[in-house]
DNA sequence: CTTGACGGATTACATTTGTAAGCTAGCATG
DNA sequence: CATGCTAGCTTACAAATGTAATCCGTCAAG
């Protein structure tokens, strides 16, 4: 898996549905994301098919249909996201994104155990 | 403040330095720039007009030049951007996101410390 | 066999973004 | 006073993105 393609605002919302269950054929990617989206069907291919291009989708064809699957991790892109973000934002240094983050986020107590307990393991 | 424009990559870097000081003039933030990109001085002047047109910076006269400055503030604009990108890659939720960027980050002990303190004081 | 529906491929088109170049007016200089 | 440099204003232009519509071929139904 060598470089991965930048995927757009767009293009996230459709990775995240194939990384939740893969491969899909096109018409029940449509069908996910019509509960989160107003976007027809027409643009979801599009969406699909640029993925393809850029090498982030595969897929394989099933009779009639395609059956379209990720061809990039979740993890890998969320940390290619995440560093391009940090590097936009904070200019490089993650701490004090976090720390911002942190207490901006609404956090259940059980989340913030656990992030403590990560942050610990972190620590020695 | 009413709604903050979105603020595409390129322009963060010219936000993040009128943040950094200000008011500059043009001449000023295409010399800090300068240090970081390889931006022609043009580019960092088409920049600096769009935030204007965005209404992210203001600017007086100062006789021949114009002493720019952010009308946004920092901390608007990174959660903005952070719930935006939480939202994008994470689909809203910013618990694995941060647990992510924790595993991930390169933190000192201080820095642990610190966003433990920070959880600390959420906890309770 | 004919025809319509469905899935995919191709084409479309406005906006935003990255990255500048060209034009213009005022100030400083010879 | 004439002129060139400087800062800002206007215009440029290709690639990426959001958002589809149209065209085309095949399978299923009548």
């Amino acid at each position: 898996m060598a470089k991965l393609a930048k995927i757009s605002d767009a293009e996230w919302r459709v990775m995240r549905v194939l990384w939740e269950k893969s491969p899909r054929a096109a018409s029940e990617v449509v069908e996910a994301l019509e509960a989160v989206t107003d976007w027809s069907p027409k643009t979801v291919q599009t969406l699909l098919n640029r993925l393809v291009k850029k090498g982030a989708v595969g897929f394989e064809k099933q009779g009639r249909a395609h059956h379209y699957f990720p061809k990039v991790k979740q993890t890998q892109c969320v940390l290619a996201a995440g560093r391009s973000f940090v590097q936009r934002v904070f200019g490089g240094a993650a701490a004090p994104m976090l720390a911002h983050f942190i207490e901006e986020a609404d956090l259940s107590a059980e989340e913030i155990e656990e992030l403590k307990r990560i942050l610990d393991k972190k620590g020695q």
